[in-house]
DNA sequence: TTGCAAAGATAGTATTACTATCATAGATGC
DNA sequence: GCATCTATGATAGTAATACTATCTTTGCAA
């Protein structure tokens, strides 16, 4: 059986709250899928509408623009992600093996999802966020995003694993640089993997992951040793 | 005294060589201003025909759009590294030496340059490729703009980067990843450093150069160790 | 001096990214 | 059962964007 989960979201990403209405509900899900179909840059208010079957002036009044539905769909991903970290290390109590659980989260490949967020297309959104998600912050109104607290999923998740990374050595001296190295990484080359594959060492063969054993000795052969000062 | 110094750039790039006319070189040489004062996204080649005292309809002589622009800049930027990394470890033979002297040339940081490309602000350059470079290639239409060869120089950088790293460990399984992510990282930990730095643990006073160190810990704690299989 | 290529000048189109306004339908309160 | 309130529908309009087309001018080259 599954259980149903909601994620609260910062009330900054909205105008007015999506998931309080049958109508918000579709224009992030089906948001998804269109960005995932024809991609960001091509997306409009316009064809999300029609694919609603409603009218543009309806979707600005759930969200700003359609750069700030992007910035909610992404932080939805990392909230999504932050659950799974903390279902999947519970009860574990060895650091390494908190951080070995991560890895498979972080590509998605983990398969048991204790509780389903309803509707969402998880892997469109998972190739949505590898695609688009550096779109929400490689912008030059990035401070004013950030003062607004549209990044803390991001910055949460970061400093969850950053914290289990200490946990493991607490001497090392970048955890939070490696933490956020991780998941772009992750992201990266699973983005490269699959459209630039020259630039890496990954078939593309979907029975052997080498990108998870690749993140997986990229983590480990630095935080094993204590960097010396 | 230095050198003058041209990067033959692949025809496909636009439409008429920038390099073999005075309006051509200033559309790319105003075209990354433009980019680094304003952003990618609020740059239109209107703005930029103002600036430079022309026409819109002058620029797309050059240029098919304004991604293309990018992508021309971007790849230049690939060539110039391309070149820099060949010239500071020519005549080195040792593999580490190599590598060491890499790392500050992917952040910007050697002084000392060789041949200057004429006119072009390279600080602004770096800056421009930190913040939009991604959004060259996070498209839909990545695997046709490959297929134009847009991205040569960066997977020529690339491979050069990976055959060092084979040059210092022959056995390291990942050469290829391992070096678009260190090229990867050391932009995004950059950009992080500046706009984001709760993502980093880099203070941001330019004395210390944590980021630096960072990028070393993290290849040499990788390369230096065979993975085991 | 004729010819050609680069650039200037002007105009026009479809689409985008919004904003404003008014009407309507359904739920809720009394 | 009526008032009311809210969400959405419907329509319209604007400034800007991302082009394309065409015609003219300029400057250099044969």
């Amino acid at each position: 059986m599954n259980y149903s989960l909601h994620l609260q979201m910062n009330e900054k990403l909205y105008l007015r709250d999506p998931e309080q209405s049958d109508l918000g509900r579709r224009i992030v899900r089906q948001g998804i899928l269109l960005i995932h179909e024809i991609g960001f840059e091509e997306t409009t208010f316009r064809k999300l509408a029609e694919r609603l079957g409603t009218k543009e002036a309806s979707i600005y009044r759930y969200f700003e623009n359609k750069h700030r539905l992007l910035v909610y769909i992404v932080a939805w991903y990392w909230r999504w992600l932050d659950y799974q970290v903390v279902y999947e290390t519970n009860n574990i109590t060895s650091p390494r093996q908190k951080l070995e659980r991560i890895l498979p989260i972080l590509l998605q490949r983990s398969t048991d999802t204790p509780a389903t967020p309803d509707d969402i297309d998880l892997r469109a959104l998972h190739n949505v966020v590898i695609r688009e998600a550096s779109k929400a912050y490689l912008t030059r109104h990035v401070s004013d995003d950030n003062r607004e607290q549209l990044f803390k999923p991001y910055k949460d998740l970061c400093g969850r694993l950053a914290d289990l990374i200490l946990d493991f050595n607490p001497n090392y001296p970048y955890a939070r640089s490696r933490a956020s190295s991780l998941i772009e990484t992750a992201h990266y080359q699973a983005f490269f993997m699959e459209n630039l594959p020259s630039l890496t060492n990954f078939g593309g063969e979907p029975t052997d992951d080498t990108l998870l054993a690749f993140l997986h000795h990229l983590l480990f052969s630095s935080i094993e040793r204590t960097v010396k000062e």
